[in-house]
DNA sequence: TAGATTGTTAATCGATTAACAATC
DNA sequence: TAGATTGTTAATCGATTAACAATC
């Protein structure tokens, strides 16, 4: 229906809701895609292309209501429904997620953690129980899981994305530092740590070249 | 001197060294950009182009020697070099991040851990040592310092940049979700895990839209 | 009504893809 | 030498910006 958005329109609309939530916040009213402009270094016609992705959602001579705006934005994004989520990987990385108390405001709820090892077993994680992974298929079973977060070495990745395709998870949110071959009815957002890292990496050596 | 790189191909360029690295890994010598647009799924002219931003790294009638191109991407990243960084925010991100021993490999090397909560002075990480924040003007001081790593609540970050900016440090990793307002000589690289996970979130609800 | 600002079309700019001559 | 494949130029495609008529 909604024919194909580019993703780096998407890629921009967490941005705006940010902003549009600080905006609320502030007890800001109204706002013009041009003020909205110079406060998110980018271009009012950038703003107002983007939006008009989604529909009219501003009016001529007023500009934006930042409350009826910001709630939009939040159901295209899908913020105004509950996702809940599975960690695979007990490790720092997924005690830090599950610990993200800010994701609970916007409808992520973390309700199961998985791990391998043992010596975590009946732990728990701000009462979220830690169970082992032979659970994981029967939890899934009798559990909505809308996406499972991948918080395991790269090495088990691709594996443990075999077994929650089979139980019919439909997305996944991967920080494993390696490329999974999914199902074109599966979606999935990587975050690369490394990656990140490095393209910082580049711009320091880029910089100091730059002083010489 | 080297004209500036777009950031869409500075953005691909640690995927190609990742998947350059596995393929040195699986003890293959030399590879054709037409064989490595199969495997990553990006086109053979893509990789030609990005790659001749830099420099002709291949040999006509041959293609790339695995080895060489990947130490040439490596140096082009950085990664010849040592790359210190302290991390700000000792909670479970911070941990997480501190702990990526792969990191290391990479010349990326976690030298101090701050934090407020005085409950955790004194304790390290890894042989890491947690410090208080009033130690820090000190440590960069006495201490080379690359990157500040920003894992500490967002209503901290803005105040922490202006330190760590003061300091002459000159790259920020950010985790915090928030935009940082910077000189131009500072450089910073986001990582918004909320505007991520919202990402991901617009997809399934996207998904479930187009199977009805 | 006049002024402001959107929604949208048209123009520009940049990035990706295609094509092919150069060359190993 | 003939075949393969790069490096690079040209063509296409898509995304961003500019402009302005519609309208609140």
């Amino acid at each position: 229906m909604n024919k194909d958005i580019s993703s780096a329109v998407i890629r921009r609309m967490p941005r705006y809701y940010r902003y549009l939530g600080d905006l609320l916040d502030d007890g800001i009213e109204r706002i013009s895609s041009n003020e909205l402009s110079r406060l998110m270094d980018v271009t009012a016609s950038q703003i107002r292309q983007d939006l008009n992705n989604f529909g009219g959602f501003g009016q001529q001579g007023y500009g934006y209501n930042v409350q009826y705006l910001y709630e939009e934005i939040g159901k295209i994004l899908g913020l105004d429904q509950t996702h809940n989520i599975i960690i695979i990987g007990a490790g720092n990385l997924g005690h830090a997620l599950s610990n993200y108390v800010r994701f609970e405001k916007r409808g992520f709820l973390t309700i199961g953690i998985f791990d391998v090892n043992p010596a975590l077993a009946g732990g728990h994680i701000r009462n979220v129980q830690i169970r082992m992974m032979d659970e994981l298929p029967e939890f899934v079973k009798t559990h909505k899981v809308d996406i499972a977060a991948f918080t395991m070495p790269k090495e088990k990745a691709e594996e443990c994305a075999d077994l929650v395709v089979s139980l019919g998870i439909k997305a996944i949110w991967n920080f494993a530092n390696v490329e999974l071959d999914l199902p074109q009815d599966v979606t999935v957002e990587n975050v690369h740590l490394s990656d990140s890292l490095m393209q910082l990496s580049y711009r320091i050596v880029q910089n100091r070249r730059n002083d010489r």
